[in-house]
DNA sequence: TCCAAAATTTAGCCTAGGCTAAGTATTGTC
DNA sequence: GACAATACTTAGCCTAGGCTAAATTTTGGA
């Protein structure tokens, strides 16, 4: 027999309200998060960051480009070198760097919930960014508990 | 000792683009999922969905909802009585009880990994939207092991 | 019935993030 | 050293989704 499915009332507006605020937030943060997390990969295993592999492997032309990373270097997270591709502020780069933990994090948890791959990654791609600290505690506790599951 | 994290070497361009794709795609659907959710919340809670509650409880002007409702209609989701609230079509309805769904196996899987219940479902109103069928199918196993243990 | 309060719409503004087409600047090769 | 290919920028456009301020419309109570 199937329990009743738990009641869920509204939450005041007030409450409700803070959580699509919290959504829209992390929205306006998740463009920056994923072009400086792939300024750093890039930078990391190719040497150099250039916008035209940001925009093939963001699915999106140069121009968007040019007018994204304006945006970043504005905000101080990027630096550009004209034909010499893009580097990262200190910001930029402390940014990247919690991105990159985070998503892994993301994606180890999905793998270990017996994701794909590919599945896995893709969406981390869009989860990385909605996920509170509070829930990324609870993957890696998650995580560890797997890895030792007797003690 | 600790092991080396796993070296992620990066995916093809293709791959790496469709990934950001899929992200765009679940924002742009995201606005018309929470607010037809919300609708359908109101309704079934309250009897009925104004306007003036939608910004209240999405936390947004007035102004706001009235233009977002106005793309809702537009692409067949909502219908308007003015000053007697607003009801889904058909199609509204089946968006409305898929997201609901979704939602609420989100808020349980993420009580189920220990968060308190507002973290939980500020944390769903975000991630809802980014996670695949794949994840949803895993999230439910998690929970189904969770209630019958030993079996 | 009147009329103030409440709900809704309209007008006008803004930013982010997309696009195409057409420039301009640099590189690297012959 | 010239110059084609490549990289980048600019111009001009669009939509979604925010905002405030100012109508306008409807409701409901005195
Ligand atoms: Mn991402
Ligand atoms: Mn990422
Ligand atoms: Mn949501
Ligand atoms: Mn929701």
């Amino acid at each position: 027999m199937r329990r009743a499915l738990a009641e869920r009332p509204l939450p005041s507006a007030d409450d409700h309200a803070a959580r699509f605020a919290r959504q829209r937030e992390a929205d306006r943060t998740a463009t920056a998060e994923d072009y400086v997390e792939l300024i750093a990969d890039l930078l990391r295993e190719e040497g150099e960051a250039r916008a035209v592999d940001l925009a093939r492997r963001m699915g999106v032309s140069q121009a968007t480009v040019t007018a994204t990373i304006g945006r970043l270097q504005r905000d101080g997270l990027v630096e550009t070198k004209p034909y010499r591709g893009l580097f990262l502020t200190e910001e930029g780069g402390r940014l990247a760097a919690a991105a990159k933990a985070r998503h892994d994090l993301v994606v180890r948890f999905l793998l270990a919930l017996g994701l794909d791959h590919e599945t896995a990654e893709a969406d981390a791609e869009g989860v990385e960014h909605h996920v509170s600290e509070k829930a990324l505690k609870a993957f890696a506790r998650f995580l560890a508990d797997r890895e030792t599951p007797g003690r």
